[in-house]
DNA sequence: ACTGTACCCTGTAGGC
DNA sequence: TGCCTACAGGGTACAG
C-alpha cells in the first residue's frame, strides 16, 4: 500500500499526537506480523517517551527516550489510526466502537494524555523492530538503502553511476530500494511517464559510455521529485486500503497518468495512445507506448 | 553479479 | 448465490 508519499503523510499525521508523549500502555495482540515482534516488546515500550517521529525510505522511526528506535514498516496494508482521548478510553470501549477490527488490530499504544494509536494490518506484511539509535545506520534494514529521492543526493550523476552497464529495465532499477529508497509500483510508473521513458528500457540508458549522465537521467530526477512532491501534497494515493492517521483517503489517485489505467487513453493532449500493462519482476507496470520510449 | 520466480498473508473483484 | 482464480501501494529467499 504505502510508498513514500503515503508513509510521509502518516508520519505528519502521527507526529503531533505522539511527539513528547510517554507510552503509558502497550497491547500486543498477536506474536508476530511479518516477523515476530521484539522480545518483551510491550515491556520495553511502556514508560518510554517518544522523542520524535522520522521517516527514512518507507520506514517510520520513533526515537524513544531510552536510546532505542522503534522502526515500523507498513507493508502492503498496514495502517495507523489515532483515537483521540474520549473516543475510546479503554480497550473495552474501543472493541465496541465503530471501526474496531479485532481480527486485524494488532498493536494498540496508549499515550500519556489519553490518545491511543492502533496499528491494523490485514495481510501482515508490515513489521516492527527495535534497535539502538546509534546502530540504526549499520543495521541490515538500513545499511544498503539508497538515497532519499527528495534529498540532495538524488542527482542525474548518481543515477548514471548506479545504472552504468545495467541491462535490467528501468522499472526494476527504480523499484530497487538500494538505488532510490521509497519509490514503489505507483510512483515508478508515474515518474517514468513524466520523464518520457519506457519502463522496458535498459537502465544503462541513464549513462553514456563514459559513465556520464544522459539527458534521460537528467529528466528522470525532476520527474521523480515532482511526482512525489505532488503526491505528498495530495496526501498520498488510495487504491483500496490506504488511509492516513486520521482515517482519510489520499487524493493523488485522481491524478494518475498511467497507473492502473490499462486500456484507457493517454491523458497527454493530442497523444491518443492507449495505456499498456506489462509485467516486470512479477509486478504490473503501466505506460504509454507513444509518450514513453 | 545479475535476473526471474515463488512466497509470505488476507481480502476483494470478476468470470462462470 | 457460490466457487475459483487472479491480483493487490512490499520485500526477501532462492534457483538458474
Amino acid at each position: 500500500m504505502p510508498e513514500l508519499p503515503e508513509v510521509e503523510t502518516v508520519r505528519r499525521g502521527l507526529e503531533p499526537v505522539v511527539a513528547g508523549r510517554r507510552i503509558a500502555a502497550a497491547e500486543i495482540r498477536r506474536p508476530d506480523l511479518r516477523f515476530p515482534f521484539p522480545e518483551r516488546f510491550a515491556e520495553r515500550l511502556v514508560g518510554q517517551r517518544i522523542v520524535g517521529l522520522e521517516r527514512r525510505a518507507k520506514y517510520l522511526i520513533a526515537a524513544l527516550s531510552g536510546g532505542e528506535d522503534l522502526v515500523m514498516h507498513l507493508g502492503m496494508t498496514g495502517r495507523f489510526t489515532i483515537l483521540e482521548k474520549g473516543r475510546a478510553d479503554t480497550p473495552g470501549d474501543y472493541a465496541n466502537s465503530v471501526g474496531a477490527d479485532p481480527v486485524h488490530d494488532h498493536v494498540m499504544l496508549t499515550l500519556s494524555g489519553g490518545a491511543r494509536i492502533v496499528y491494523n494490518d490485514p495481510r501482515r506484511f508490515g513489521f516492527m523492530v527495535m534497535m539502538p539509535h546509534a546502530e540504526r545506520s549499520a543495521h541490515p534494514l538500513f545499511r544498503g538503502l539508497g538515497v532519499e529521492p527528495l534529498g540532495p543526493e538524488l542527482t542525474a550523476d548518481y543515477l548514471a553511476a548506479r545504472a552504468r552497464g545495467k541491462k535490467a529495465n528501468l522499472k526494476s532499477f527504480l523499484m530497487d530500494q538500494r538505488v532510490v529508497a521509497g519509490l514503489g509500483n505507483i510512483y515508478v510508473a508515474e515518474a517514468l511517464f513524466r520523464a518520457g521513458l519506457s519502463p522496458n528500457r535498459a537502465a544503462r540508458a541513464l549513462a553514456d559510455r563514459r559513465g556520464e549522465a544522459t539527458e534521460r537521467a537528467r529528466k528522470l530526477v525532476p520527474a521523480i521529485q515532482g511526482v512525489l512532491e505532488q503526491a505528498i501534497a495530495a496526501r498520498g494515493s488510495t487504491l483500496r486500503d490506504y488511509r492516513d492517521a486520521s482515517g482519510a483517503s489520499g487524493g493523488f489517485q485522481n491524478s494518475f497518468a498511467v497507473y492502473d489505467r490499462a486500456g484507457e487513453t493517454c491523458r497527454r493532449a493530442g497523444c491518443g495512445g492507449e495505456i499498456r500493462r506489462v509485467v516486470h519482476a512479477g509486478r504490473a507496470s503501466f505506460y504509454c507506448p507513444r509518450c514513453q520510449r
